[in-house]
Formats: C-alpha cells, sequence, structure tokens
DNA sequence: ATGGGCAATACTCATTCTGAGCATAAGACG
DNA sequence: CGTCTTATGCTCAGAATGAGTATTGCCCAT
C-alpha cells in the first residue's frame, strides 16, 4: 500500500500490487404501494433484492443500479436514493481475501399492471410480521417476541447489560411508557437479530432456536429492507415523498392507504385531510371517483410545484425575527 | 479479481485483464464546537479533510475511519454516522482506467485543548462565508452572489432552463417568499459550482469566472465538507446530537451558543430555554458559572438516560388513538 | 320517491405549541 | 448606591393538534 500522505496528495496514490480486491456490489431495495399493500421488489422466489456489481461501464452508483434493477426486474427505477454502505469481509463464499463493499439504495415507483413483472412483487409485512400494525397490535408481538427477548435480556452475562437490553427492548416495541414508534424498524430487526430470533441470525449455526415468522432472505438483505423501511417511515413526514407511489390522480383516501401501508399505522382521516391540504400539497382535478359506495370522492393531483418547494421546507428552531 | 454474477452468488472468474482497479476511501467531517465556532479537522494546510484507503487489516469501515483519522490527526473519534458514498471516474489523477468509491463519514467530538492538533481546526465559514447568518445576512449574498447567479440562470440556453435556475436560486437562497433555510447547505454549494463561482469548478480549466470568498479544498472534499454542514443541521433538530460537542457541564447560553454556531443563526433566548427544558435533555449540577459580567447561570449537564430514550423521539403523523 | 347505508366533507372545541415581548433577579463595578 | 450585563420568570395572542359531531351526496333496495 502505497504510504499516503493525509489527504494532500492525489487521493489513491500508485498501486503498489498489493491485492485489494475490492467488490462493489449495488443493491436495491424498490418500493411501490398497490391495493393498499407496500411492496418490494424482489428476485430468487422472494430470497433477494435486486443487485448487482457496480462495474466500469457504469457512469455512477446510480445508473449502476439502474442498469440492473432494469435488467434484473423489467421495472423502470424513478425515485432513488442512497440508504447506506457497508462492508463485509466475508460474504463472497469462494473468493479468497476479498471484501465486498455493498451500496444500498431505496427506489419508489408505481406497479405497473401492464407490465408482467411475475410473482416478484411481495409485501414488506411478508417478511416483518410485527411491523403491521393496522389491524392492531399484531398478535405476534405478545405471543412470542416479547418473551424470546425478555429470556434474550435474562440471558445476559451481567445485569448491566441485561438492563441495556431491557432498555433496547422496550423502546424498541414500546413497552413502559414508551410509545410504538414505527420508524424503529431497523432497531427491531437488529434486537431480534442479536437474540437469535430471525433466521438469518441462526443460519451460520447458531442456536437454532425458535424462529419468528416472516419470510427470509439471503445474506443480509433482510436488514437492508428493514433500513429503508424505516428510511421511507420516517421521510414521509417531512417530504412529499409519497408522490412517487401515486398514480396521477388519487382521492385523499387513497392517499392516506398508501400512508398508512407505509407507516403500518391507521390515522385520523379528518386530520389527515386537514394536514394535506393546509399543506398544499395538492390540488383537485375537478373529476370525481366513485368506485366504492358512499359519495364520491373528488380527485386530487400533487401540486407540480410541490416538488421542488415543500420538498425543501426543513423545521425548526426557535429562530430570532429579524 | 472476481467476476461476480448478480444477487450473491459469487462466481471465481478468472481475472480477464480488464483493469478493475477499485479503491475504496474513507473521509472523514469531524466537527468541534470552539468559542462559539464551529471547527473542523483539516489537514494538509487546511485544504483537505482527513481521510484514507479503506484496507484488508480495517475490521469494518468505521473502524479504518477511526484509525485514519486518530492517525493522521492524533484526534479520538467520538460519535460518527455515515453521511454519503459517491463514485467518481477520475479522480486519481496518474491511474489509468481506476475508480475512486468515497464513503464519508461525519463526526463530533470536542476540541481538546490538552492535545495540540496544530492549526488544524478552522472555522467551516472559512469555507462557506455565505452560510453563516449569525450577524444578519452576510454582504456577500447580495453583492457578489446573487448578482452572479442571476447572470448564470440568463445564460442558460432556454427560457425553460432559466426558470429552472431561477426557481433553485430562489429556494437555495430565500428569494421570492422563500425564507433562508440553513439546511440547503449542499444545494447552495452545487449551485455555486454548476455556476462556477467556486474554485474547484473552474480548476478543470473552466471560464475561471470570479471567484467567491471562502476557502478551496481538494478534490470534492468541500462537497463533503457542505453535506456533512446540511446533516448536522438537519439533525440537531430532532436528535440530541450536539451533547457530543458540549462539555459535560455547560450554561444554557453556552448551548445556545452551540446550535447557533452550528445553525448560523440566531435562537431566541428564552424560547430557545423552554424548549431545552421541557423537553427534559439536561439537568441542574448545582453548580454556577460565573465567568462573563452579569447575573451567574446555572450550570447543566445532559441527563443520562437521553442518549436512548429521547434520541429516539421519531415526529409525527395524524395517528389515531386506539 | 323514499329512506338507509356509506363515505366524503364541513365544522367545533379544548389543548398544546410557538413566537414575541416585558419584567425581575443577581452579581460586578465604579 | 446606581448601572451594566446576563440569567430567569411570566404573559399573551395566534397557530397547530387531537378528537369529535354534523351534513352532504350518491347508490340501492323497498
Amino acid at each position: 500500500m502505497a504510504a499516503k500522505k493525509a489527504g494532500g496528495t492525489a487521493v489513491g496514490g500508485p498501486d503498489t500490487g498489493a491485492q485489494r480486491a475490492v467488490e462493489v456490489n449495488l443493491i436495491a431495495v424498490l418500493v411501490a404501494v398497490t391495493g393498499g399493500e407496500p411492496r418490494l421488489m424482489t428476485l430468487d422466489g422472494g430470497k433477494a433484492l435486486p443487485s448487482g456489481p457496480f462495474e466500469l461501464e457504469h457512469r455512477s452508483l446510480q445508473s449502476g443500479l439502474r442498469d440492473w434493477v432494469e435488467q434484473q426486474t423489467h421495472h423502470p427505477l424513478g425515485y432513488v436514493e442512497q440508504l447506506y454502505t457497508f462492508a463485509d469481509r466475508d460474504r463472497a463464499e469462494g473468493v479468497a481475501l476479498g471484501r465486498v463493499i455493498s451500496i444500498s439504495y431505496l427506489g419508489l415507483t408505481r406497479e405497473d399492471a401492464a407490465r408482467p413483472s411475475g410473482d416478484s412483487w411481495r409485501s414488506w409485512y411478508d417478511y416483518f410480521p410485527w411491523e403491521d400494525w393496522r389491524s392492531g397490535r399484531p398478535p405476534v408481538v405478545d405471543a412470542v417476541i416479547l418473551p424470546a427477548l425478555n429470556a434474550f435480556a435474562n440471558l445476559a452475562a451481567t445485569e448491566a447489560v441485561a438492563a441495556q437490553r431491557r432498555q433496547r427492548i422496550a423502546l424498541a416495541f414500546g413497552l413502559a411508557g414508551n410509545e410504538w414508534n414505527e420508524e424503529l424498524t431497523l432497531q427491531r430487526y437488529e434486537l431480534l437479530f442479536e437474540a437469535g430470533l430471525v433466521a438469518e441470525a441462526v443460519r451460520g449455526g447458531g442456536e437454532g432456536g425458535a424462529v419468528l415468522p416472516g419470510r427470509e432472505m439471503i445474506a443480509d438483505h433482510r436488514r437492508i429492507l428493514a433500513t429503508g423501511i424505516a428510511r421511507l417511515r420516517a421521510k414521509i413526514k417531512y417530504r412529499p415523498v409519497v408522490f412517487e407511489l401515486m398514480p396521477p390522480a388519487f382521492t385523499l383516501l387513497q392517499l392516506q392507504r398508501c400512508v398508512e401501508a407505509l407507516g403500518g399505522r391507521l390515522v385520523h382521516k379528518q386530520n389527515f385531510r386537514r394536514l394535506v391540504e393546509q399543506q398544499e400539497l395538492v390540488e383537485e382535478t375537478g373529476e370525481t371517483a366513485a368506485e366504492l359506495p358512499g359519495r364520491p370522492a373528488k380527485l386530487f393531483r400533487f401540486r407540480p410545484a410541490v416538488e421542488l418547494e415543500r420538498s425543501i421546507a426543513g423545521t425548526k428552531l426557535p429562530l430570532i425575527r429579524t
């Protein structure tokens, strides 16, 4: 390795020939919401996310990702944002001293009815049944998860560690005065992973304890999915990203169902409308839709300007007015 | 180097000779706040951020980063979070067909008076003078930036592009009914870059137009810094990260000055206190500090529990109470 | 054509948050 | 003892929220 002087000289000096078998992988969490369910593009019978190596032909990371996803799923990629980058020593099985860098992305689209993508779209709650609170607290939480997590906490070597685990459990699952926070998807998955309650954790020959319901994925794809869900759940609250998931015209109820699907919880209808309208995110198209029983609903579209405007709203500090 | 098939199965192929010299670089935006100024750890006379290649010995990306930063700056790294990963084709000057993946991190510490780190700590406003609104709207905005950006907008090939540019300018710099939004540091930098108003943009033999005040950096380090500033400015509003920047005990005014330094704007004192206190982020130590003229201020410390509790607060949807 | 069923919309109301100030308290200093 | 300076307290109006109640339209079955 070239002895590299701090920062100054050209980043990446001469390669001295040390075998630097770094491989860069691109992975996509591609989400759509159809029929009130948040869906995920999967491959390999639902066991994998679309992914592929970053190659020299690719103009950029994003375009590399687009190439792979479109090639593997025949589905165009709309809005894309980077999620996280991580490195693992041993993910590639055959390669000796390799290193894999995985760069993950979140993509949002509309599921295209015209384009048959096989059975590759699946509800993300297939993978995380405990994340769907739309019909109330999922039974699996009390029946299986919490008892198992408590056992995990009690198994800790020291009481300090046990207490810390209980804290984490209480926060992640809304116990002891804490509320359920839908944004903690990743923390919950990691807790369950550490406790050996998901298949991925016991794969490498662990204790093989009781494993929760919820589909398994290869490598750490399920963790990446959890990262994507958490990011999206946080983001819909301050950026109008739902846009990307909705058809050009929609009723407010459809919009609400979409938000509920993503968040995994129900929202107050009247207040939701008030919120949407006062933020001026949408405007009436003039049409109405009457597919459901009941009074027909007005159709809305997103205000074109919004994409730029609102999107950059930012939150608040107690500023001084000058 | 192995050619890898999509989706995880590693297929060891012969090295075809295609030079896949992927190099992975770790870069740190290391921030501290001292004397009411947000400071940045730099190297190479302030032209570079601490960085170094990710190597096989490193246990993880983060530990690799820590190694480099501690080696280059002799300063320990506290809180760390990943910022962004990007790839460039041509960053390495000498290497033929190389690719550089840069993974950037934001780190927060306290500047250690005991440990002399040379002149390596610099105010981040040295690099972005237009980002500091604490003493009012910086003169450079009206005197230089806006005229130059307007010229840039007018130079657009089509009126559509020109209009779009004006929109971006108005949003980024708080014109036409928009407020100044301190979180848009990156967007502003990119706008200025595109307009050829920062040194980095004209380096490769551009028009060499008038360049703004503000220190230059190598490669895209300044862009990375802008990313870090934007992230931190956004984050202090919903996560108690200021913690990492404050000494163990502090007055509320000191805390306020720290937040103001980061945000680049002044906050309303009484309301700031109310906010901090009602969130129960801090508790009194019992001591008071009387270094300034005026009534001595109570000293506070962060509530130990906060790190876990509040930190995972999450924002709100109009939820239904069940 | 009439009355129910079902959503969509419209309003209300109490509470909590926020933005802005005014007022008072406590040391330090001449 | 006034005065300067910063720390703290307290007030108040307006905006934002959480939870409901009331009305309005359409379709359908009687």
